[in-house]
DNA sequence: CTTTCGCATGTTATATGATAACAAGTCAAT
DNA sequence: ATTGACTTGTTATCATATAACATGCGAAAG
């Protein structure tokens, strides 16, 4: 019941990030300790460097970090590692970019919705059930049984929609 | 005025699909007109490739046709005519597929959603004014600007639902 | 203990998806 | 006839992702 509504994640406001990213960690090794995945140091490390900034990551560009500090430096290094985030609901792939980020309130399921800067690229996780309701209506109506969404804006966040004004 | 509601649109419903083709070409070419832009021979047939099936289908699936009907067999050739088609509205790009689908209802600026069967890859595409507003709000509440969605559901169609049951 | 077995990590090699850069052909406007 | 915009084709290369196999390590069974 300490659960902070999700909608006053931070987003695109500036924040305490140390915090955010302590929170993160913390609320992953729960996470692993519940389902009895082992948060390996590949993994932890992985999860780490997503989480240093709230920008999405290609897997080489995680990959060149990982192998720089002593990591494997093939490809499946860190395919591996991020899959198995994905698939423990610690981050996240974003379809539009090929790349992946490190979840915000990892804690409970969610299928969050994606506000991506094209100009600076950040990233913002938002809670997305009104609109993942108004998509069930619509799969509702066809017969449609859905079982995973993809929700991504591509646009400007307030600091870059500020400067190009 | 003439219309059809675009829910009308028969999604994964058994239909007369010839119609379906021969409408999209038609709305292709008047959108084009209008456009000023040139529907060429390696577009034309590209369209009618995507058109076939309401699949999506990847650049390279639609170069091996082009070139076995004679159109160049590398890969700018296919790129660059799908790139034109969702450029004029007569395509869509599936980001979770990395793959390319023919516009059902060109003629109107319209962002869908799209529903994939990750059995028999059918796809549906449907008009998603109330889940595009819902994600408007979500935008608005955080300053943010969109400027394209993506909003797609993997799941199952109808039919795969029901021989799975 | 020590054997066994699942799983994590690492490798090599290859598949799949996408673009950059350049050359040549078409065609309408000058 | 010449120019310039546009289209199509090429070669070469980059970017993203996975298959297949070898090794190591640690918990559970013997
Ligand atoms: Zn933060
Ligand atoms: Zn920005
Ligand atoms: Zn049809
Ligand atoms: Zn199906």
């Amino acid at each position: 019941m300490s659960d902070q509504p999700a909608s006053s994640a931070p987003a695109f406001a500036p924040h305490d990030h140390r915090a955010c990213e302590a929170r993160a960690l913390d609320q992953a090794r729960d996470r692993l300790a519940e389902n009895g995945a082992r948060l390996t140091p590949v993994r932890r490390r992985t999860l780490e460097i997503l989480l240093e900034s709230h920008r999405a990551m290609g897997a080489y560009e995680v990959l060149d970090r990982l192998a720089a500090e002593g990591f494997g430096r093939q490809p499946p290094v860190a395919y591996r590692a991020l899959e198995f985030l994905v698939e423990h609901g610690l981050a996240h792939r974003l379809q539009r970019l090929n790349a992946f980020a490190a979840c915000l309130h990892p804690g409970h399921d969610h299928a969050p919705a994606f506000l991506i800067c094209r100009s600076c690229d950040m990233l913002a996780e938002l809670p997305a059930a009104p609109v993942r309701d108004a998509l069930a209506d619509l799969a509702a109506e066809n017969g449609f049984q859905v079982e995973r969404v993809t929700i991504e804006a591509l646009g400007l966040c307030p600091a870059c929609a500020g400067t190009a004004a």
